[in-house]
DNA sequence: ATACAAAGCGAACGCTCGCTCTCTTTTTTT
DNA sequence: AAAAAAAGAGAGCGAGCGTTCGCTTTGTAT
């Protein structure tokens, strides 16, 4: 059975990793030439602005406290985006992808294991959001206030989640492996709790719980929820 | 077995209703005389401030905003509240005080019947949050913004309601009713499928799903999750 | 050492913000 | 009808916002 530990062996979500997709995707934007000083950089900002956003919101956070808390300056911010609003979209659009990478692919052992791919499918969101607490965070804290494209691209991906749990909940029904009565309804209720995991992360911290334990405690009420047998 | 018709023919959660108690606890900031007059002006500004923030969030809702969509001036706005934090504490606080008062009240016939209980604050909790479903969503979205006290009141409301829940269940425990590894754990993962509802209320209606329905399947879902034997 | 591009800096701009204050209008009292 | 009290109006204030731009510093190739 799979762990955090070897969530993250598989998978580099590293800063610099991830900010270097950022400019990747961005390289029309940014006006900085050398990859290794423009990563470097972006590693700074991103990791100050999801600091002080998820203290205070996105909005509420002036580009002058980013100034002052990444120690670069306000002509420098400027060569890494042309808006406030590119910047957020950055962060959204990372997320979003990393997202469709780690999830999109589940084992292939798991194919005609309907049950087995409900759990890897909870397990691995779980530690996606651990892996990028902040990420994901302000990527749902935000949503609402992101320009028309931001929240789109949030709630497809929401949907696309929410669509392969219920992939998961419908093979197991036609399989009779589960007792179900609305596999959409049932993925709907099963979405929020995994989200809980990242947005309340203090509260059950604070409770001791790691992601282990809350992975292994979600997904008993899972199984019991949608009529699976437990072994043992 | 009680519906939302019930639910709103035994609570006066009219918008008339909500503001006289806010007036009345805020009777010291508030500058006007003649309650009829400050219960009716309340009424607009409250209605205005859910639906600016609940669109583009309370940060970037300007108070210029608020009296274009009002029709109330400036100086107007300001003998009701002497700050807009002001204002947007006596929402939060009407919310609170809202679910301690409907919440905290169970019927006596179900002191006894943890199942029974536990279906009643499930479902009383979705027709609280779909009858006040602006204030509600106002009070989750902004929550992260709130001065620190506003912070404090938000935090302390949730885990009261998540106390109600894990009561019930160590009751139907102790009771032999429910098979619950952890109360606390348990009623922490309810509470996020509560909170579905009214967060992405516009994605379940797009389904064509009803409070009543919405009660109707949680309470099966987590009936079967705790291990409870249904009737029928 | 020189030249040039890359990167970084921060004052300044136009604008909007929360909030105040004086003045006018409406309502109540006499 | 006059006077007093209550309520509402909205121009104006200083502060702070996102963004720009002319300039300096740093790094590199000759």
């Amino acid at each position: 059975m799979s762990s955090l530990r070897d969530f993250r062996a598989r998978h580099d979500l590293s800063m610099e990793a991830l900010c270097a997709r950022i400019l990747d995707r961005h390289a029309s934007t940014i006006r900085i030439k050398k990859p290794a000083v423009a990563i470097g950089n972006l590693a700074r900002i991103v990791e100050t602005t999801l600091m002080l956003a998820n203290r205070k919101g996105f909005q509420s956070t002036s580009l002058r406290d980013l100034t002052e808390q990444s120690g670069l300056s306000m002509g420098a911010l400027y060569a890494y985006f042309d808006s406030k609003d590119t910047l957020l979209m950055m962060i959204l659009g990372q997320v979003v992808s990393v997202v469709e990478e780690v999830l999109g692919h589940p084992p292939e052992a798991l194919a005609t294991d309907p049950a087995g791919r409900l759990r890897w499918l909870l397990r691995t969101h779980l530690f996606l959001t651990e892996t990028m607490h902040p990420w994901f965070v302000f990527a749902y804290m935000e949503a609402k206030s992101f320009p028309k494209d931001g929240r789109d691209l949030a709630v497809g991906s929401e949907m696309m989640t929410e669509g392969m749990i219920a992939d998961a909940l419908a093979d197991g029904v036609s399989r009779g492996l589960f007792a179900v009565p609305d596999v959409t309804m049932t993925a709907a209720l099963i979405k929020p709790m995994l989200q809980d995991w990242y947005v309340k992360r203090s509260k059950h911290r604070r409770r001791g719980i790691t992601p282990d334990l809350y992975a292994e405690q979600l997904i008993a009420f899972v199984e019991a929820a949608v009529g699976l047998k437990r072994a043992g």
